[in-house]
RNA sequence: GGGCGAAUAGCUCAGUUGGUUAGAGCGCCUGCCUUACACGCAGGAUGUCGGGGGUUCGAGUCCCUCUUCGCCCACCA
């Protein structure tokens, strides 16, 4: 069979569920099993990430309730210790997930610390760095000083804050009451000042270019340097520049070779670190760098040099794991060199060979990786897959440096012991081959590889398009030559009723597994589903689990109801198959719910569009999605919804109702019903499973005739018969007007539901039969006695004509208040001389006819039609009740 | 600062390439515990489709503009 592959994003090994997963892992559920039914070989591969940073974190934080730190442990036994608590406790998540329903495979469970996905890391590092993309660079980065290691761009997130702007002057050596304002917003570390810089264009200090100016509080002499950095138009126009310290002065350092001294540590305390000599005033040595900051500024405003503070809007970076202000910091660092692998990773989205839904985040993909940089993939971290390169200290460069596949311990050059790089590699980088290494890479002859690779579609979060996604792709196309998936199906985010991200700190969550147990895994399958435009968030009220499910508790209880009750009066006896009945014993309402079916079936699959793009695999273009179906499919809440119209509003509202009585009368025509009413509800479950695999598979397996070994989760998913729209369908059609014609009356008059009433029809003349025929079923729907002729009562009554020309006549005597009665027609006749006078114009519009498809103007004009007779028997209507 | 998106019923959202009288769920109103279902049934109300301008025979849909909100990116010293 096709296969047909999902790849879980892997939760981290130390998650537990909340309704982001829920969320998550439902949508991919849907899709798998829908997959499966179509019948492809569908593999979803779950696992866990072993989530570096955030699972150290956490164990940290726990050894911190032992008063302990990792350094008191040391780093074997740190890393022991968290294995033993991720043995322990981790994976819990993946049971969790087990009760909402998700259908994945369980026996290929993975997990990015595994030994053979370890291998997979190793793999790529070392090709990686063969090909030159991987490197060793001296740079500013980002660093967390309180999980002390450095971070990747999208790890540092921005964060808008209100901060100061400090306005600082360098008095200018050798003239007497001059200086140069700076301004910073953040005043520690000008210890680490080497100079200032203005823009060489910048006419206001052309002059000292080249002089030096005096730094404040360290007291030495630093020059005046002509830099394009400087923008003349912020502030005074000139920059203070602190190479080790801004990512921006230390480009401005290095062109101008300027020395890079460190003050501040990687604990975000103020000292003499590297080239600092005795630039660090001893009363600020020591100081957290926010203390210092307040220190610093009293030293400046005690000096005079502080000219001013105004408020200042501005962007932070914070680490992404414990939200600590993230200090640049100089260091070495591996890096992943970028534009190589992003090149047919962008391609492949223009191609087409990558879809990315909903359509608009395609274009921040290719924003990014058109303005891609370089990668930091070192973490100064114990937990984590520990970077496979070596140093011998007695060879020079490059020996120097030992990238392997295997572990050493003397140099292959010199023989000499060498040392391991203590860092570890950036969590996303092992997630980053995760299509591939679930999947047996680097083992190129694996089965599962050659099987299942390319996967199919991913399904995930935008928040890590970048993180993860995008350098799949990258790392897809570099080791595979082709993409990881041809989808990429980015969901919303759960968020509270006032837009709030759900979140465990702000404690607005909804634990799904409450859902789960008050109401089931498919309500609130269902509730996510149906509620859940593709890309936007769900909002749900975690302070009423009960309002917030409603949907999916009261479809489920609806559905079981259904099932319940056609269960019991179609009994145990075999039901002949669709196809084996006999054409002409169907009734109308049987032809009509057949045809119901398989306009609901289009529907789904319209919504749900094609598993993969239909070109031809073997085409030389390979998979690509051709511009009419791209952006098509996946649509699960329209899909959902119709499959619930189908079975809700026309199964069980109609058909249901108007077979109670056959169901009731053993024979022939009780065997038809039972056929057709089995038929329509097999279906209908199959096309609910997805969505909602519990009941409908408990249901299910009671119809009559199921064997032992049947199940819904493998059964295949319906089709359309070929001949569905038959005259007996729309007669079908005409027998619920009636009946709605009648219901309505009877609520417009305030006929109370358990009074019987008497129906008169006069049917038009095409469709004479159909109604003497139904009146039994119209009158049990409508709870009436129906007569069918050509003559209708005298005297006061209401009337209704349905399409065709049919009247439905009910005579009134105590039924109904004739002078609210009289008021309702006039305002119905006023409304609709205002529509007709309109659609009058409309086709007294010459450009109209004209130009407007022929067919709308037909339709336009039948329309036009049909209200004119509607407004004839409206007037008599008028005239026989209200005498006018 | 740059880019993207959203604004439709009280709420959350659908509305395919412009084309009948704009829909759903929840909520609301009226009446029903009609032996499958009150987590239900029947009926009902509610929209200048954010404001303004334009294109078109025709605009919720396309263009311009304004307002509000959200997201992404950025070397806002």
């Amino acid at each position: 069979r096709e296969p047909y592959t999902i790849v879980m994003p892997p939760p981290n090994v130390t998650a537990i569920l909340h309704v982001g997963h829920g969320l998550n892992n439902t949508i991919q559920d849907v899709i798998i099993r829908w997959a499966r039914m179509r019948g492809a070989e569908a593999l979803w591969v779950p696992g866990m990430d072993h989530a570096g940073i955030a699972t150290q974190n956490v164990v940290e934080k726990l050894l911190a309730t032992e008063g302990k730190t990792r350094f008191d442990l040391g780093r074997e036994a740190f890393v022991r210790r968290t294995e033993a608590f991720v043995e322990e406790t981790g994976g819990a998540i993946l049971q969790q997930l087990r009760a909402i329903g998700a259908s994945a495979d369980w026996s290929r469970t993975a997990y990015t610390l595994s030994p053979e996905l370890s291998r997979g890391v190793r793999e790529a590092f070392v090709r990686l760095y063969e090909r030159g993309l991987i490197y060793r660079g001296h740079r500013v980065i980002h660093w967390c000083p309180r999980c002390l290691t450095s971070l990747s761009d999208e790890e540092a997130e921005f964060q808008d804050e209100t901060g100061k702007l400090y306005h600082i002057a360098y008095p200018v050596d050798g003239q007497e009451g001059r200086a140069l304002v700076v301004a910073t917003t953040r005043p520690e570390t000008m210890l680490a000042d080497v100079a200032v810089a203005v823009n060489p264009d910048d006419e206001r200090y052309r002059d000292l270019v080249g002089k030096t100016v005096r730094l404040p509080i360290v007291n030495r002499a630093i020059p005046v340097v002509a830099d394009a950095y400087a923008d003349p138009a912020f502030g005074t126009g000139v920059v203070k520049i602190t190479p080790a310290h801004d990512a921006n002065d230390f480009e401005v350092g290095r062109r101008h070779a300027l020395a890079m001294p460190v003050v501040i540590d990687e604990h975000g305390v103020v000292r003499e670190v590297t080239d600092a000599d005795g630039r660090v005033p001893k009363e600020l040595d020591g100081l957290d760098r926010f203390e210092a900051r307040e220190r610093i500024v009293e030293l400046l405003h005690a000096t005079g040099a502080l000219q001013k503070v105004e408020p200042h809007h501005h962007s932070v970076r914070h680490c992404y794991r414990c939200d600590t202000v993230v200090e640049p910091r100089l260091s070495d660092q591996w890096f992943v060199k970028m534009e190589p692998l992003a090149r047919p990773a962008l391609q492949a989205v223009r191609d087409g060979a990558i879809r990315v839904l909903p359509e608009r985040w395609e274009a921040v993909y290719v924003n990014w990786l058109t303005n891609i940089r370089d990668w930091n993939i070192s973490r100064q971290l114990w937990w984590g897959h520990r970077i496979p390169v070596w140093y011998c200290d007695d060879c020079d460069p490059p020996q120097n440096i030992i990238v392997s596949r295997e572990d050493i311990t003397t140099c292959p050059y010199c023989e000499c012991p060498v040392r391991r790089d203590e860092d570890v590699l950036d969590t996303w980088f092992s997630s980053g081959l995760w299509p591939l290494s679930t999947l047996g890479w680097p083992n190129e002859s694996s089965p599962e590889l050659a099987a299942f690779y390319p996967t199919d579609t991913l399904i995930t979060a935008p928040e890590i398009l970048f993180f993860w996604v995008a350098r799949m792709i990258m790392l897809g196309y570099e080791f595979m030559g082709q993409a990881p998936y041809h989808s990429v199906y980015l969901h919303g985010t759960a968020r509270d009723t006032q837009h709030r991200k759900m979140s465990k700190s702000l404690g607005n969550g909804i634990d799904p597994l409450d859902v789960v147990s008050l109401y089931g895994a498919d309500a609130l399958r269902w509730t996510l589903i149906a509620g859940m435009g593709m890309g936007a968030d769900v909002i749900l009220d975690p302070s009423d689990i009960d309002k917030s499910f409603a949907t999916g508790r009261n479809f489920g209880t609806k559905l079981w109801n259904i099932g319940r009750f056609l269960l019991d009066r179609v009994g145990d006896d075999p039901v002949q198959p669709i196809t084996g009945l006999d054409q002409t014993s169907l009734t109308r309402a049987d032809r009509w719910i057949l045809a119901r079916l398989d306009a609901a079936i289009a529907e789904c699959d319209r919504a749900l569009g094609p598993l993969w793009p239909t070109t031809p695999h073997d085409s030389p273009d390979g998979r690509i999605w051709r511009d009419n179906e791209r952006y098509t499919g996946l649509k699960l809440n329209e899909y959902a919804e119709a499959a619930r119209h189908f079975v809700w509003n026309e199964l069980a509202d109609w058909y249901l109702e108007s077979v109670k009585s056959r169901l009731d009368i053993p024979g022939a025509d009780r065997d038809v019903a039972r056929a057709v009413l089995v038929h329509a509800f097999d279906n209908a479950l199959r096309l609910l499973h997805p969505v909602v695999p519990f009941v409908t598979e408990s249901l299910w397996q009671r119809l009559p005739g199921r064997a032992d070994d049947e199940f819904l989760v493998r059964a295949t998913w319906p089709e359309p018969a070929s001949d569905s729209e038959s005259v007996a369908a729309r007669e079908f059609e005409l027998v619920r007007e009636a009946v709605l014609a009648a219901r309505q009356i009877r609520g417009d008059n305030g006929v109370p539901p358990g009074k019987s009433i008497e129906v008169f029809i006069k049917p038009a003349s095409a469709v004479n039969g159909l109604f003497a025929s139904e009146a039994a079923t119209i009158g049990r729907l409508t709870r009436s006695t129906v007569h069918v002729s050509d003559a209708t009562p005298s005297g006061a009554a209401a009337h209704a004509v349905i399409s065709g020309g049919t009247e439905i006549v009910i005579p009134l005597a105590g039924l109904i208040d004739v002078d609210k009665e009289c008021s309702r027609l006039r305002t119905e006749v006023a409304e609709l001389a205002k529509q007709i006078s309109a659609r009058e114009g409309r086709l007294n519009n010459a450009k109209y006819v004209e130009r407007a498809p022929p067919d709308v103007v037909a339709n336009d004009r039948a329309i036009l039609e049909e209200m004119k007779n509607k407004r004839e028997q409206l007037v008599f209507k008028v005239r026989s009740l209200c005498g006018e």
